[in-house]
DNA sequence: CGCCCCATTGAGTGGATTCAACTCTGGTGG
DNA sequence: CCACCAGAGTTGAATCCACTCAATGGGGCG
């Protein structure tokens, strides 16, 4: 229960291997130094709750190691993740009191913590934090509108495939290669919290899983780790077009 | 094919019925005058697409009247609505040339609409607007994280019940009434793009409101037209808490 | 070792889908 | 005027995909 705490390097903003992509990317030094004076880090072990959903949240933060997600819970136990944040991801409204969403650490996470109301306060000094941060949650939106998608319209095994390049994308290893060929990384989830993801069960998960294995589209290497010998195979899984995709 | 072009009044802004709620909504009248000199009206009749998936889009708008709605769809015809479209919100990506998604008007629609590169710099140089803009982004981010619970998680029956919650919550007639007791208003929807909305068929979208009607929890009169006797007996029927929810 | 947690696999059920027939309404033209 | 048609909606019967309930497998840690 009181095991020791995860200890993350404190970084310098300088240093922070997030810095060019999270809220805080577009600023110059004397408005990081702004920042750096509102900021301060925290740790959650994997598991961990870092909010409840209603609670009073002082702040807002960026992800900088790890994993979190933000899950909703019905009445009669059902659940459904509504977002996945990884790093440089942002966590909070800057304008809103109470957390609406329950937010878990999947993985040991280090957030950068800005307590809200200063933060509050450079946005409407700040261009470039607000500019940042209002890219950023638009490009949330359009996640979360192919999530819809995936939600409302994909079978068990689409929904398997689309999640595992969602994941395969946004690892750092794929960023270098051309999206060819062979990839490889660990899940950041369990088969239930993949399942509250998809909108599945976690057997399902399992058994799509196994199938996908099975049908040669993935390997297994213990629990978590994943490789794909081909990720044009496991596109071809997903439903969604062939073709690359719109551009920004 | 050629039928009359629809139309709307030619709203100056002061007399702009969602001047109050759009991403106009803080600005001053000088800004107002700024934003006049790059807005202009368009009209579209119920049926009519707006822009398709890819086009490029040269302007972003907001919705004066009637219904637009937001859609993907997968190459072998399978179709989810992500984003419907009510008068004040928000059309489009500032910076962004090509639309990602189709938009439908649902309804006969009238937009407000401002030409995308003036529009943009207007954001860097006018608060008000990023501000707005900011805050009516995240207000919609929360509302597809609801509706990511709903196709994620709940059945078809609960799916019909909160869908026509959210639409009678957003009736001009409902804002004034304490929430309780006897609603009515007109579906702005076909069934076929209620499925779309839900990730249900059609055919299940008629199923459950034959349902809803038969246990006494909605009146149907025409094909359209929908009478709650009894809004807090459709609140039991949504799965969501009873509690009143969190305020802003 | 033995326990716990996570994951896999199997058998049977059920809710939503598919395919199909039918109804209702409004509009058009002979 | 009304017969006819098209489009939207309803209803029925059979199917299937994912769920539920239940048993089993396997790895890590006290």
């Amino acid at each position: 229960m009181s095991k020791p705490q995860i200890s993350f390097p404190q970084e310098q903003c300088a240093e922070c291997p997030i810095r060019h992509r999270a809220v805080c990317a577009r600023c110059e030094s004397d408005e990081l130094e702004k920042l750096e004076s509102i900021k301060y880090y925290r740790s959650y072990e994997a598991g961990q709750t870092i909010v409840w959903a209603g609670d009073k949240m002082d702040f807002v933060a960026s992800v900088v190691h790890g994993v979190a997600s933000l899950t909703q819970t019905m009445e009669d136990g059902r659940r459904q993740m509504v977002g996945l944040l990884l790093p440089s991801d942002f966590l909070g409204r800057p304008n809103r009191e109470a957390a609406h969403y329950d937010v878990t650490a999947t993985t040991d996470v280090q957030l950068c913590c800005f307590r809200r109301v200063p933060f509050l306060e450079m946005l409407d000094t700040t261009p470039h934090v607000s500019q940042r941060l209002l890219e950023m949650t638009l490009d949330e939106l359009d996640a979360a509108r192919e999530w819809m998608l995936l939600l409302g319209r994909k079978t068990a095994r689409e929904k398997i495939a689309s999640f595992l390049t969602i994941i395969a994308r946004r690892e750092p290893s794929f960023q270098n290669t051309v999206g060819v060929g062979q990839v490889a990384f660990d899940l950041p989830l369990t088969r239930e919290a993949m399942a509250d993801y998809l909108g599945l069960t976690l057997e399902t998960v399992s058994r799509q899983m196994s199938g996908l294995k099975r049908d040669g589209v993935i390997r297994l290497e213990g629990k978590r780790h994943i490789v794909i010998p081909d990720f044009e195979v496991l596109m071809d899984e997903t439903g969604d077009d062939s073709d690359g995709g719109v551009l920004d």
